[in-house]
DNA sequence: TAGGTTTGTAATAAAACTGTAACACTATTG
DNA sequence: CAATAGTGTTACAGTTTTATTACAAACCTA
């Protein structure tokens, strides 16, 4: 996880704090202090996600979220709103124009931590590439191999699509409806229980000797990667 | 999304179709046919949101709407009034008394879903959102985990949708059988005091060593999330 | 088509969760 | 202060959910 992150805010000692924590977190960040500025950068630099300032000296975080917004090239960028507290109402107006969420100033961290990895995870699906790994896995979806750290690991077509799913959305938890629908298909009348069998091949297959569990079993809600 | 919505309109059509369409959409959703018995249901089941006809045989849709509005307990309770076309005077009245939003009918499905979806989004965030947070506790609906503080937590499904269902309306006290109703299900048939070992358990799980009690025990009357 | 793979199901084992009831405790009331 | 009503705790048997295994049928592939 090294996705991109861009902060526009005018206090220097905000940004120096959350910069740090971010990039241990292992995000690469950078940030403007200057709304005029930062729009010219975040176009060039296309970051994954914009930690805006509502209030800016100069042009305010929500013009900067506006023209983003209807930039057909940039609104796909997932922007978070940091609004002082008692800014209620332009919380709502804040959503309007097309930011994806909010933090109410001062927020705590995790807080805006969780919400940064929410909003990453919803709008960086890695549906579109040819290689996508997670953790130690990769599975490479031109050659249709999938790794194991070094070991090649070979699966059965089923046990490949369920696990090309699962990558799309790591840590996500899917039903073994879900499951069914998406990896099976739509109109299969497939017994449910089926998926747990085949979890159980997937979870074989991949867990080689030492190395440590990948799928997660939530109880009565279903499977993820994780 | 999980919201609960409550319908009060006297076409029966009406009800089913949008009944249909919304619990396609993944809202849980009652109605009543009836101005009286809805006002006591929706002070029961505590929805997420309200859709209320105008026109009603017995109690108006702008009577309920007063009542919940003047309610400190229930005016938060987000309510869209379906007005008849033509009764533009009407939705003047209707915003006074305070109706959030409008649609006339006859409405197009997809406008009111819009409609429904923003002002979810706008004054209940926690009930659309993926992370929500109270105090230093934290749930994250997409990969169904618990935190308190940076520490995860393992809850059973009945706890957690407790939790998840506390979550919604902090500080908000429920009585037992509110709870039974909202988290277990409306058929179902179970001994009220259950709730209290539920509770118990979900106390056990989030108070980790020296943190502070996060649900209170209102005496005779339920409890909260606080 | 023979020989190996893969699949879905059903049966069984194992694990986790649930609801009750019984008893302990605490607040409230007169 | 005793009686009462409301909660907290605990243990446990029963239930639900998941894991594992075996197997016959379907499917490939050479």
């Amino acid at each position: 996880m090294n996705a991109k992150i861009f902060i526009v805010e005018d206090e220097k000692p905000i940004i120096t704090l959350i910069k740090y924590n971010l990039e241990k977190e292992g995000y690469k960040v950078s940030s403007s202090e200057n709304g005029e500025e930062a729009l010219k950068e975040i176009k060039e630099s296309a970051p994954d996600l914009v930690l805006l300032d509502w209030m800016l000296p100069d042009l305010s975080g929500i013009e900067i979220c506006k023209q983003l917004k209807k930039s057909a090239q940039y609104k796909s960028i997932p922007i978070i709103m940091l609004t002082a507290k008692g800014e209620e109402e332009d919380k709502v107006r804040g959503l309007n124009v097309g930011a994806d969420d909010y933090v109410t100033k001062p927020f705590s961290y995790p807080e805006l931590l969780a919400r940064i990895e929410a909003l990453l995870r919803r709008s960086k699906p890695s549906v579109a590439q040819d290689v996508i790994s997670f953790e130690d896995l990769k599975i490479d979806r031109i050659t249709r191999r999938v790794y194991r750290g070094k070991k090649e690991i070979s699966l059965g077509p089923t046990e490949y699509n369920l696990l090309d799913f699962f990558i799309k959305n790591p840590k996500r938890v899917y039903s073994r409806e879900q499951l069914l629908e998406n990896v099976w298909g739509n109109d299969i009348n497939i017994e449910s229980r089926t998926v747990d069998v085949h979890i159980r091949r997937l979870r074989q297959a991949i867990n080689i000797a030492g190395s440590k569990e990948l799928i997660r079993t939530v109880r009565s809600a279903g499977y993820s990667l994780d």
